[in-house]
DNA sequence: TTGGGTACTTACCTTTTCGTGCGTACTTAC
DNA sequence: GTAAGTACGCACGAAAAGGTAAGTACCCAA
């Protein structure tokens, strides 16, 4: 019926970036998933669902997390709006982290998966010595 | 009752680890949620949701993935349990991938999130927009 | 008065990641 | 005969990520 090569992408890539489509390479989503899927961001995304918390608590929870990349992380997900950052202007400084409700769904999705990992570790560390013993 | 601080951490963090925890820097979990959530490592685990595929079919699906990063992280997913690879000693190679019944449980919480991302999309980009212009 | 805690920023340097290009061994198509 | 496709491995170099250390401005405890 049609033609099998056609002078250009079904339904404009620009429509399907604007959808959101992980798979183009230009897609806005990329950025966030990039943030979202980060060494550090998964596992801020779930230590912030024990509520707010300051950024040395922060600091402290998430395992071999340095400072420079702790501040740039949550940079990134309070700029995707995940995360709401409240300044306290007060001498020694208090700031306070806390999901948004985006974040907040995002951060299930997030834990669900992290968990899961966890969960069924010993499995998937039983399948590697399978391989490694050459079996 | 106790004293406030142990000579050993509670419960050994190697237990600790041999479980699953992701808050711990040295637990193997880590190294299992770094592949998954590696650049290509959620969009290949998406890809395959769609059945069992070639390289070739692979590198065309996920845009901008190049031969040495789709070779790499296959790789890695096969290591963790998550893909099967089949190698048809045939002349021109034929190689095909698919997800293990555990990828598949995996793949299903990875596009959840992707899913949820692409969904949201215009809200993440609208929150992004307020934050710029200076609201 | 020295040291530690708070929430960062900046500069510097190392490590890791990743893309590019080439080679392979062979077949099919042109 | 030449080009293209298949499924990679390897080597090189650029780019990005990330750790370390220091500085800030101020307070509090020893």
């Amino acid at each position: 019926m049609n033609d099998r090569i056609s002078p250009e992408p079904p339904a404009t890539l620009a429509e399907l970036m604007r959808r959101g489509n992980v798979f183009a390479e230009q897609c806005p989503s990329r950025e966030v998933l990039k943030h979202v899927t980060s060494r550090w961001g998964v596992l801020l995304l779930v230590a912030l669902r024990d509520g707010t918390q300051r950024f040395s608590d922060l600091r402290r929870k998430v395992g071999g997390i340095s400072e420079k990349m702790l501040a740039q992380t949550l940079q990134w997900l309070e700029a995707d709006g995940f995360v709401a950052r409240i300044a306290h202007p007060v001498v020694p400084p208090h700031v306070e982290y806390s999901l948004t409700p985006l974040g907040e769904e995002l951060a299930q999705k997030v834990e669900a998966l992290a968990d899961w990992i966890e969960f069924k570790l010993p499995e998937i560390m039983a399948a590697r010595v399978r391989r490694e013993s050459g079996g």
